[in-house]
DNA sequence: TTGAAAGCGCTAACAT
DNA sequence: ATGTTAGCGCTTTCAA
């Protein structure tokens, strides 16, 4: 447990019986240094296992290495993938990864601590609501970088963001469901407020039942927040109403699984009685019971995304101002195919 | 976009017409202050919306305010909730998070560009086997903060560790498939070789059995990797292999996953024909057909208890060697039970 | 209770 | 191709 001093940049310097400029150099490739000499300094490196100190680095170049990563959730079976692409992207780009999240803390009023900015990052990312419109526009206006994910800017800003073709995602879904089903009455479970995705996945269901002549039937809608338990709640409402359904779009599959479950629980055989359809397409939708009928949305690619245009804004002060990944359909036998 | 050159101390100081020696002191309240000076202060830093600068902070006091994650996975349901633990760990801390994946990594040859050390942390969180034996004795003999998780010290180094009851936890699942259920030929799932855990769950199965008189059998014993997919191929094997089980004591809950539906395709039914029991009590393993009966392992507190060992070593230099996180028997209906 | 000033370990501009 | 040196923005003695 001996706090040993940790090699500084004059010490691989000695032992190269060079400068600490030409260390910098061989180490930043930032100027051409003779092979000869480059290769002593590399030797002096690895036999004093010398590490820069990346405060002192990042104080005399102005650039820290990291990036952040703002976010609401973390271990939801939707957000889990997209860290997973951050992750990677960062790794590749050759970045640090910071991240928080941000639950129940005071609004940016006097004395507030960001916990990331320009302060500690080269730029961020910032998830759903995670982050204050002010703040949001504060930042902007400063000029620091930052991409939005699965969230559209405030104030019609021009701060680059990427998210999934959620509507037309959703309206493939809902038109699957009525035209290969004939399926009337489809029910809806709205996500959480702080979710923009949920609001164009209503988009685009209401846009299906309008294309085909159907009602939207307020009835037919309900909170399912991308939760399990609340979505198995509001179905359990529906029934005990006598809602009359034939299909239920649980807006994501987290809800899905809620939706299933519930059904299951009413004596309701899916999707004989009900069909359920969700939306994501995560790890378990194979794996429920009906498989889960649902769209694919590329969420991994998303963060993976998401770094890629951060890192050409940080480097160009220019990127995409809107990356939309494509979903695609994923019939399995939650919507009555295939059974 | 205007690259708007961010307040330092010196501008706080000058505007509340004082020293900088003095913003720093009521930035961290290393000393007393004259209240009113204070106050002046702070309206100062709010004004200007100053953040103090983290490398030049880092640089000045000899720590970076920032523990890292080294992990060896990050979207699995095994390790989501240790992130989230982590994550509010470090926050209630006042702490920054870094993290990186350890993946098809170059070994710590002489180059090595280590992702996390003294040189950007003041402390490292090592998941399961994210880091070379090699680098964490020379991490130890350095005296930089480390624990571990889910994984002992190599050469039985003192480096503190946490984990949960495995053993016992398997030991207890086990028994009652044995002593309720009478299961003669209870088939096991291995997990990755770099999860300990999965050491300890085998240990805690054949110890059970033993407790029983009953003989271990290696053709009951294959490889799931915590992994659905490869869970699902094992089981194929065993049923187109013919071998006779009673009951599979999947690892873990991912793999059980994959169990059941190897066996709802082989027309098997859960658990009349066969019983399934997994480990973790992972979120889905209440959503599962039938829903699991698994062990409750506390894995988010054991991310939480990780950085608070870990701040305690980085604040005292010491902290508890081993802090091992009680489990507890989930019964639900896989195994038998209220079906 | 406050200020002055010396670094912390790098990078980058300027010399040579 | 390489060395010298002036900061980067803080914290922390040391004085007052």
């Amino acid at each position: 447990m001996s706090e040993l001093e940790a090699p500084t940049i004059a010490d691989v310097a000695e032992r190269a019986g060079v400068s600490t400029a030409t260390v910098s150099r061989v180490i930043n490739q930032t100027a051409p240094v003779a092979e000869e000499t480059a290769a002593r300094v590399r030797a002096a490196i690895a036999a004093l296992n010398y590490h820069p100190s990346a405060a002192a680095r990042g104080l005399a170049s102005r650039k820290t290495s990291l990036i952040g990563l703002l976010t609401t959730e973390i271990s939801t079976s939707f957000f889990t993938p997209i860290l997973s692409g951050i992750e990677a992207g960062a790794r590749e780009a050759g970045l640090g990864l910071l991240i928080h999240c941000t639950q129940d803390e005071p609004s940016p009023g006097p004395g507030y601590h960001r916990p990331m900015g320009p302060h500690n990052t080269d730029g961020l990312l910032v998830f759903a609501a995670s982050l204050e419109d002010a703040e949001l526009i504060y930042l902007y206006e400063t000029g620091f970088p930052v991409v939005l994910l699965h969230q559209s800017p405030p104030d019609s800003l021009d701060i680059p963001y990427v998210t999934v073709e959620n509507k037309s995602g959703a309206r493939k879904l809902v038109d699957h469901l009525i035209e290969v089903h004939c399926y009337q009455r489809i029910a809806f479970l709205r996500g959480p407020e702080s979710h923009e995705d949920s609001y164009w996945r209503e988009l685009g269901y209401r846009e299906a039942l309008e294309a085909h002549g159907m009602p939207f039937d307020p009835t037919l809608v309900a909170t399912g927040g991308f939760h399990k338990e609340i979505a198995q709640v509001a179905v359990g409402q529906w029934l005990k109403e006598g809602v009359e359904i034939d299909a239920v779009f649980a807006g994501d599959d987290e809800s899905a699984t809620g939706v299933i479950t519930a059904l299951h629980q009413a004596g309701k055989r899916v999707p004989e009685d009900i069909a359920v359809v969700g939306f994501d397409d995560v790890h378990m939708a194979d794996y429920l019971m009906p498989p889960l009928t649902t769209v694919r949305a590329p969420i991994e690619q998303t963060g993976r995304e998401a770094v890629r245009q951060l890192v050409r804004l940080i480097r160009t002060g220019h990127a995409e101002p809107l990356v939309l990944l494509p979903t695609e359909l994923v019939i399995r036998r939650s919507c009555g195919c295939n059974s």
